[in-house]
DNA sequence: GCGTAAGCAGTTTTT
DNA sequence: CTGCTTACGC
């Protein structure tokens, strides 16, 4: 029988049933040791595919269980939604309890609610908006124009990142160095990201930057309000901690101050976003930071085979700036690394999609399988393959959801309704659409506001009694007017989603995009309609545009079978059965700008971004790299990326692809040079191959007598004669195409 | 105020 | 080769 007493016991204590610890069972002890040093600064260095992410769940659900603090005690901090909302999910699933209302969320997320609860400490009110890239550029260019710079020279998107590093950086305008402010931007920056935010707090709004910059400004002046969370906050966890800027930082040395209850995750090997203002030096200083801390190394891998994580581990041992870490697994050898050259960038692309299909039919999942790239145009090719020979494929990244154009408006329609004064909404939508509301108009509401202090709405109500405008455009502000009023008076009536549905409908929004006949255009309307079933799931208009500035992502449903396109950065964290890592070149990959701009310390990112790369794979990793590519139109020859040559033999094979052998198309685009005869003869170089698998070969023998002077042609560039020979790298002289560099299995003898 | 042509730059991206 | 922004003409 249920005794009323017990259960309102348990359920204040919520974990009894955990004092076994079973939790624990599933660690193995060094992930245990991690778990269980609860008290006091802590650095866990999690290897890939060490299990990091059970630690730091169980470690959450350790410190509940063994009574050290209660649920709201505790602030666990991750850098994206998705990694935040896993967390939730583990925990909730392990403890069988909500984690609703818990400190358990996005660095930016927990700021939003400290800001939300002091907003007056700030200048703010306490339903302020946040502001995403798009509403930042656009008032930027405001100020800009308002300053009246150039444009061309000097554009918003430039002061946007100059501001954004400066804010990672915990940096206010006044806190900027003198010699850095006359520095950036020719002297222009420093007194724009003033202005900046001064127009931020007239409009009462944030950027992303401020969730953290305001909150660390509060901390410094009310002490007590910093003292009262440092009180509440005894156990403090952080995801991915290389990935860390100044900013957060700080943050989290101000909230550990005093018990000192610090434990930070990550992976110095990891760190690949230095370029939006990471500081790989957090994590590299965390002893320094925190005299005392214990270290806790993950190095045993249960993802990938030992011939995967041998090349990984081999190619992140060039880089110099590291903590280092001994990866080893229990698992067996596996295959080998497989690194192929191809022609070009379609040769490549169909190459790799032989590949996929071949695994196919053999039985696996496109789902397990994966093509990472260094950058996003790169997946062009792949994705125009992939639908030629029809295999079904996802692309990650992109515009996401509530970055698109219709779902921007659609918001900034909701936006005004819920928020009169919201002037960023209000010139987002008040020609969209096509009112005949042109810049004229829409200088005279902004001189108007400008002048009385008023909001654009306000400012608009009033300049539509003046006779300042000509009767058109004041009879349409006046129709638009009166429909935000009467869209108002239905905020309580209706419920939102029906609210939002009939918004569009009456705007003439939905309108615009079905008269549209450009190809996108059903799909805008699809996501609307996908928009208006989204909001129903919130409680309240508020609630809602809360959520769509802080979470920007979707998850598309994982249900088909696909193989999935992108990004290497978007790739971080998750894991394939088969990864591709196609265009392992140098310019390429290592990429030639982060190399000019960044020197040793970006060879070094490049570096760890190829090592999140091959870590990515639990059984097979396909690098590859073309001979020559397409570049703005013009064909380049392309030297194979230098971390090949830094991976370990012992575990790599060369293949050789399945190529020419077969005229199956793909070669159509091909070129502007390449006679088809000659495809005969590449073939005859090239190993026999079975069903579309490649097949290992040792290394292809250098061909025999190319030396300087010599007569040679090439696929793309035609015929040439050597100029020097440098290893396998020749120097020629081509009749056409000039003065390039290739390697020598590319060219035969002319 | 809106539609079309020249001009130019062109990694990685989360919140 | 693209896609985006800007400048011009109607």
């Amino acid at each position: 029988m249920l005794d009323v007493s017990n259960t309102m016991d348990s359920s204040t204590t919520a974990t009894p049933a955990l004092h076994s610890a079973t939790y624990l069972d599933a660690l193995n002890p060094t992930q245990r040791l991690a778990v269980e040093a609860v008290d006091g600064p802590v650095l866990v260095l999690a290897g890939a595919g060490t299990g990091k992410t059970r630690v730091l769940t169980t470690r959450l659900v350790h410190i509940l269980a063994s009574g050290r603090a209660k649920p709201w005690q505790l602030l666990a901090v991750t850098f994206t939604n998705k990694a935040a909302r896993e967390m939730r999910e583990r925990v909730a699933l392990t403890l069988g309890t909500s984690v609703d209302g818990w400190w358990v969320g996005t660095f930016h997320a927990a700021g939003a609610r400290m800001l939300r609860q002091h907003a007056e400490h700030l200048g703010l009110k306490p339903s302020f908006t946040i502001l995403d890239a798009d509403d930042q550029q656009r008032l930027l260019k405001q100020l800009t124009e308002a300053r009246g710079l150039d444009a061309k020279k000097l554009p918003p998107r430039l002061f946007m990142g100059i501001i954004q590093r400066w804010k990672d950086r915990g940096l206010t305008p006044d806190q900027v160095s003198t010699a850095e402010g006359a520095d950036a931007a020719d002297g222009q920056a420093l007194p724009l990201y003033r202005d900046y935010q001064e127009r931020l707090l007239q409009v009462n709004a944030v950027d992303f930057g401020d969730l953290l910059l305001h909150a660390l400004k509060l901390f410094q002046q009310q002490p007590d309000i910093l003292a009262r969370y440092q009180q509440q906050f005894r156990y403090l966890l952080v995801d991915e901690y290389q990935d860390t800027n100044v900013a957060q930082y700080l943050w989290l040395r101000a909230l550990a101050q005093g018990h000192r209850n610090l434990c930070c995750v990550g992976d110095d090997d990891q760190s690949i976003y230095s370029w939006r203002g990471a500081e790989i030096e957090n994590i590299l200083r965390f002893e320094h930071d925190f005299p005392g801390a214990q270290i806790v190394r993950l190095e045993c891998n249960y993802r990938s085979t030992a011939h995967i994580l041998a090349a990984a581990s081999a190619l992140i041992a060039h880089n110099k700036g590291r903590l280092g870490k001994t990866l080893w697994t229990p698992r067996d050898g596996g295959e080998p690394v497989t690194v192929q050259a191809a022609w070009d960038g379609a040769d490549e692309a169909r190459i790799v999609c032989e590949q996929a299909d071949a695994l196919r039919r053999k039985g696996q999942q496109l789902n397990t399988m994966a093509v990472l790239v260094r950058a996003g145009f790169q997946t062009r090719e792949f994705e125009e393959r992939l639908i030629t020979v029809g295999i079904p494929y996802r692309i990650v990244g992109g515009a996401r959801f509530y970055e698109r154009q219709e779902i921007r408006d659609a918001i900034a329609y909701f936006r005004i309704v819920a928020q009169p004064d919201d002037d960023l909404a209000f010139e987002r939508i008040v020609n969209v659409p096509k009112r005949g509301l042109g810049p004229a108009s829409l200088r005279s509401i902004h001189i108007l506001a400008r002048a009385r202090n008023l909001s654009l709405t306000q400012a608009a109500r009033q300049l539509i009694e003046t006779d300042e405008l000509k009767p058109q455009p004041r009879n349409t502000i006046r129709r638009l007017l009166a429909d935000f009023d009467r869209w108002r008076g239905q905020l309580d009536h209706l419920p939102h989603a029906d609210l939002a549905r009939l918004l569009l409908d009456e705007s003439g929004y939905t309108q615009m995009w079905r008269a549209d006949r450009s190809p996108e255009a059903p799909g805008r309307l699809e996501n609307l309609r996908e928009l208006v079933v989204a909001m129903a799931e919130f409680d309240s208009l508020g609630g809602f545009l809360e959520h769509v500035s802080l979470v920007m992502d979707n998850d598309e449903a994982a249900g088909e079978d696909k193989i999935t396109l992108m990004t290497l950065h978007a790739a971080k964290g998750l894991e394939f059965d088969t990864v591709f890592l196609p265009g392992w070149e140098e310019g390429i990959f290592p990429n030639m700008r982060a190399l000019e701009e960044g020197g040793a310390k970006s060879l070094e990112e490049e570096r760890r971004l190829a090592y999140v790369g091959l870590t990515r794979a639990r059984a097979r990793a396909i690098i590859s790299h073309a001979a020559s590519r397409m570049v703005y139109g013009m064909w380049q020859p392309a030297m194979p990326s230098r971390f090949i040559g830094e991976l370990p033999p012992a575990n790599v094979a060369h293949a050789a692809a399945p190529t020419a052998a077969r005229h199956d198309g793909g070669w159509e685009r091909s070129g502007a040079f390449g006679p088809t005869r000659r495809w005969g003869e590449a073939a005859r170089l090239q190993p026999k191959v079975i069903e579309g698998e490649a097949v290992q070969i040792p290394d292809i023998p250098p061909a025999a007598g190319v030396a300087a002077g010599e007569r040679v042609f090439h696929q793309k560039f035609g015929y040439g004669r050597v100029q020097a020979v440098n290893g396998d790298r020749l120097e020629i002289e081509f009749d056409k195409a000039g003065r390039k560099t290739v390697i020598q299995s590319f060219v035969e003898p002319a």
